[in-house]
DNA sequence: AATGAATGAGGGTTCATTCAT
DNA sequence: AATGAATGAACCCTCATTCAT
């Protein structure tokens, strides 16, 4: 059933297996402490096959943001025009999707790797702005906007929400993998439930009537300050 | 006219002035990818000085984070206790000059520092912790906690606002320190500008009455919890 | 037609190398003065490659020494059990046996090494002593022994002579390895032919009957022992 | 009583107490290993202070020989044209004076440091070979000369018996401070029973008749090989 | 004379990268 | 294609020596 042989098949895996096992090693240790070897170990390669598919230990730290960026523009854009019903849910919609997709993979690593690097590398910077920023605000921005247009959301600043929004989520995968990652302090917030409360809150403040907040949950119930 | 020797003087001086070059190139670079000798430099001593002041460059590392950490601890509390007047006011005013001191000072560069390099060493993460975050939650926190209790907040999770409202500012920090750092990208965002306008959202998000720009609302009733 | 590759073969023969080059120099210029870069390049590879073979300075220093006792330990205890013949012929052949072995050969140097680095490195102490001391007095202590139950010995302390007999050829090694090494005091002793003239001396002095050149002596008595 | 006050007796105790810090740690970690601070340290003086009296770490270390020597050359010399009785005793007398003064003392400390260092320092050969090899053989064998003159000793080769008589005594010193100096080992030997044994054994060795051997320690009995 | 802060050459060790196998 | 031995530049840290005080 399976006609391309085992051999041919790993080898053909083989960049993406480089890919994650540098991701995971480079959000954990970061770029410049991570050896090379270790990579291809845990990869299951040998040091010299890594450079048979990246020139570099620098290339490879860009292929690693490049990917992972490409698989996050996705989505989403067309979702938003084709949507009917309230902007509230479209917004917890769209924003739920991309976070149950980020939080608990290691693309949330990607936040890290590009905040910790840029600086060294400051191409990075570009193709992150360009992929992942901008995109990422346009859509979440035009969903804002429809609020705003069909009087659902207050007259607001559009980047003013939407990084009020995004922000705190993005915030959160760069602690999951710095002090979340620490012993200690690995379950000081519920990531899943503090976004949730988060967006919430969120709509609170952007809409113009109250009882509209509330649309997107109709089974919902008092819950809250408990802690 | 001066008692005090230069050499003296200078001795006293050394540690901090290590100390600040220390953290600028810590965050600019990263820990590992910083020699100490360019601290030396900075600093405007030679590289065995260094060695005079701090054992080891994994030491200095701690003595700046520590050191950065402790000035920040502060301020605030009492203030608090002592306020009268509206929360919303309250708040406003802690966060803001919070603001105004962090994030135009070097010390912006902590929240990157130890989100690059707890991983590398977890002791960070405890004082981090102890110093920053936990005394910071607790003086946000009990702010909103008096909204709450005064009517003015409604009963949201003291937590997950205080999250939802500091997130953004370590955010912007780490951006700053980041791409921001990127010629292309410097200007994305007027970070000043955004915190008022994140903090008033907020503050929507937050409040029982609609005076500020809001439809009245009853005693917050349904609520979007289900998961 | 030689199916092992060149790499291979040096692989093998590196760690030898190593220690060859090591001990002649740690024995020349001391193991604190040595550069590993200079064993490095006295074995015919580069400093990094030193590093493949043995993790620090410090364990090529201890894998010389060990390599060498190894090495000496050996021989000789069989040889004593089997002999027929007068213990004196014995003694001359395993003690020239040995000598010559040890003096022309750069293990001659291992004393010199043992000597200058134990209080630098103490558990060095611990396998010379088990590995060359302890077992070394063995054997010529069993010789001694051998000769006074045979009533060819005068009744003597065995530690005692067996201390006489070699402490000079021990001492003669190191003296090699240091002013000997000194251009103006190469010449000052004939080593082969003092140790020969040594171990006769002593054999006079050991022996009960005086048939070499001294006059009969019944069993010892006065001893110039009182301190 | 004292007209000299503290402060310049200091001064001019200054250079002994260096030198004798010097030998201690010298022996103890080798000239490389310790650094001239703790010589300084141990002297009671600061690391600057070392500099005003040994222009180099170098020439302090030519000092402490010099100077151990220069108070080795010394007695016996004339000792031996004075005296009469017999050889066996003079030789006795002479060694164990020797030996008294020595082992126990720090002086014991240079034969290591010689051995040690020479290699790196050539020109301690020279003055070590002048100052105490040369005299000391001199005398030694001048001793030895004596008895094969008047007939005590059988004809030997006089440098061969003074090295047979000697080297184990400056092995034991060497020993002392290597391999004695470890915890483990430290009471393998007595040495002051060891070189009292091994000169008598030599006596006996180089004697004519077995009866002059016994001649010195008359009221000396049976000892023979009882540890 | 004495101090000890400062210097900077030097050496141990690591690791990205190459290349013979 | 894959391997892993070898290389050597780079970096942390030490310490002899200097010199302002």
């Amino acid at each position: 059933m399976s006609p391309i042989p085992l051999r041919q098949r790993r080898k053909e895996a083989r960049p993406q297996e480089l890919l994650d096992a540098a991701l995971a090693l480079f959000v954990e240790k970061g770029f410049v402490a991570t050896r090379s070897e270790e990579v291809a170990a845990r990869a299951g390669v040998s040091k010299g096959t890594l450079y048979l598919y990246y020139p570099s230990k620098e290339e490879l730290l860009k292929a690693v943001i490049r990917q992972q960026l490409s698989s996050q523009i996705a989505a989403g854009a067309l979702e938003v025009e084709r949507y009917v019903g309230p902007t509230s849910t479209l917004l917890v919609e769209v924003l739920s999707r991309w976070w149950q997709g980020v939080f608990d993979s290691p693309a949330s690593g990607v936040f890290k790797l590009v905040i910790t690097e840029v600086r060294g590398f400051p191409e990075i910077a570009d193709f992150y702005v360009q992929e992942v920023i901008e995109p990422g605000e346009r859509v979440i921005g035009s969903i804002v906007q429809r609020g705003i247009d069909r009087g659902e959301f207050r007259k607001l600043d559009v980047p003013t929400v939407v990084h009020s929004l995004v922000l705190p989520m993005v915030m959160l995968c760069l602690h999951k993998h710095s002090i979340g990652a620490c012993a200690q302090h690995k379950h000081d917030i519920d990531p899943h439930r503090f976004i949730r409360d988060h967006i919430e809150l969120m709509l609170h403040g952007m809409q113009t009537s109250p009882t509209a907040a509330e649309a997107p949950r109709p089974a919902a119930k008092a819950k809250a300050t408990a802690k």
